[in-house]
RNA sequence: GGUCCCAUCGUCUAGGCUGGUCUAGGACGGCACCCUCUCAAGGUGCAGACACGGGUUCAAAUCCCGUUGGGAUCACCA
């Protein structure tokens, strides 16, 4: 026991979702702010699955659950611990109360209380269960019953918030509730208490949606002998319309975020800054957010979740990170939109060779596919507007010179090039503009590309001649 | 309806606890200009907020009360 006090001081967090669905960016926010608290504090992070709603729960989303928090980068050190492996556990805690007479069974029926309730709320007074059973002493019922928890009707319960400061509730506005189902069930209240309890949880950090639930578990901490944890409730992430986020909002799945092409990193950072703040600071590495995260920063009303700003963060994040990494990323966007490897060898210097010139030019890694596209491919499709305009019979003597010169160079460096094209210019009087933008239309088919000099170095010579010739053919034809 | 929470630019936020340095700062987005071989990126600048009303005080974005508005929650769901 002596050593009680000292394994109770050590800081213990938990993400508790609940598998009946996908990971949303909400659940990530709240499993981010518990793992940044532990990671700050030397503490541990606890992984718990709150699946007792067998009906609803699945094995595949706790897969999708574990993937996603992988995805994101945030590890756990405990767990999952899955709710179903301690039924047993919940259950004899319930009865522990029952015998010592903080509980006590009720027959009414769910139909019975459903029917007072809306009486009650007919009538305008409280739509709270009115306690019939309470004072029955029922030892041993016969017809199927609930174990109810005699709430405290006296004075009132405080917490103290560790964001939203001190939340006062009347006691007499609590519930008798119910702790054990007549099918033999732990309640959620109850079982999220006993796992707190029992798991020695220091700090539960939750979403903003279970303050009401948490006076309601303080007497149940209380009652079964544990100390009670600090609470901090996070705000909640709003869609667009202020409404909580959604799937009407667009994708709520993080690995949505994946497929849309967000780094992992980028999203972490989009979504620390929701809701807390370290002076006028956007862009935080991992270790940053861990060294500063504190509660006292944290914003203490609801956000809307912006994403036009995370594709920003997510643009800086591709600028910032390390092309082979970026490249790392991208590959498997390459290939899923039908690009083999023979496509990726075209580009001399190969993925790696694309991102720095398309990365200025991209917020996401899809926006990378599309503008990679005519360096991926043996003959680009030409856009015939494009086309039109910019590759005229008056041109197409330009582009043979141009063509002629680099084929007689050996060398196929930006400096060789840049001479070339210069040396074309002063000859024939030319704007940079007036040559470049035929160029880019002969060489990728498109108005819009990186600068001239990449695109030729992503193309290599023999694609670069075979193009501009192509097009000088095409430049005559419309005459 | 009861209970609880919240309220600074369109959005994320700094500042608020410890009132004066705030004619309210930064970021996204918008607009303009610069740069420029296109598009971007980058640079510079502009527009843009303390919800309202009362107090307290020499002084309030900051403290107190109220109003309004938003949200959460009231299950044998989690």
């Amino acid at each position: 026991m002596i050593g009680q006090d000292l394994s109770m001081s050590k800081i213990r967090v938990r993400f508790a979702p609940s598998p009946t669905g996908f990971l949303h960016i909400g659940g990530v926010r709240t499993a981010l702010f518990n793992w940044l608290f532990a990671r700050h504090s030397g503490g541990t992070f606890i992984l718990r699955i709150e699946d007792t709603d067998k009906d609803r729960s699945t094995d595949e989303a706790i897969q999708v659950i574990m993937d996603g928090m992988k995805w994101t980068g945030l590890d756990w050190d405990e767990g999952p611990i899955r709710q179903t492996d301690r039924l047993e556990v919940y259950r004899e805690k319930a009865m522990d109360l029952f015998h010592r007479g903080l509980a006590y069974w009720c027959v009414c029926t769910p139909e019975e209380l459903e029917a007072r309730r809306k009486e009650a709320q007919a009538r305008g007074e409280s739509i709270k269960y009115d306690g019939r059973c309470r004072n029955r002493a029922l030892s041993e019922p016969t017809e199927p019953a609930a174990l109810r928890f005699i709430a405290p009707q006296d004075g009132q319960t405080v917490i103290h918030d560790l964001i939203k400061g001190e939340i006062i509730f009347e006691n007499n506005v609590l519930d008798d509730l119910i702790i054990l189902r007549s099918n033999g069930y732990a309640t959620y209240n109850f079982s999220v208490v006993v796992d707190d309890g029992l798991m020695n949880i220091s700090h539960v950090i939750r979403g903003d949606d279970h303050v009401n639930n948490t006076p309601r578990q303080v007497p149940l901490f209380r009652a079964l002998g544990f100390p009670v944890p600090k609470f901090a409730h996070l705000p909640m992430i709003l869609g667009s319309d202020k409404a909580r986020l959604s799937k009407r909002h667009g994708a709520t799945s993080v690995l949505a975020y994946q497929e849309m092409g967000y780094l992992p990193e980028a999203l972490v950072n989009y979504l620390v800054r929701l809701g807390w703040s370290h002076g006028d600071q956007e862009i935080f590495s991992i270790k940053e957010m861990v060294e500063h995260f504190d509660f006292k920063h944290v914003q203490s009303s609801a956000a809307v979740f912006n994403p036009e700003k995370l594709k920003w963060v997510n643009a800086q994040y591709l600028r910032k990170t390390e092309p082979r990494e970026v490249a790392k990323a991208l590959t498997p966007f390459l290939q899923k939109a039908g690009y083999d490897d023979a496509a990726i060898a075209r580009i001399p210097g190969g993925v790696e060779a694309l991102i720095p010139p398309l990365r200025e030019r991209s917020e996401t890694l899809v926006d990378f596919v599309d503008g990679a596209a005519p360096f991926l491919v043996e003959s680009m499709t030409m856009d015939e507007a494009a086309a039109t305009k910019h590759l005229t019979v008056a041109m197409a003597p330009t582009l043979k010179e141009f063509a002629d010169l680099i084929e007689a160079d050996s060398d196929f460096s930006k400096e060789t090039l840049e001479r070339i094209l210069h040396g074309l210019i002063e000859r024939q009087g030319l704007k940079m503009g007036k040559i470049a933008q035929p160029l880019r239309v002969a060489l990728t088919g498109r108005t819009v590309s990186p600068g001239i000099y990449e695109v030729m170095a992503l193309l290599g010579k023999d694609r670069t001649l075979q193009r501009v010739r192509a097009s000088i053919e095409r430049a005559l034809a419309q005459a």
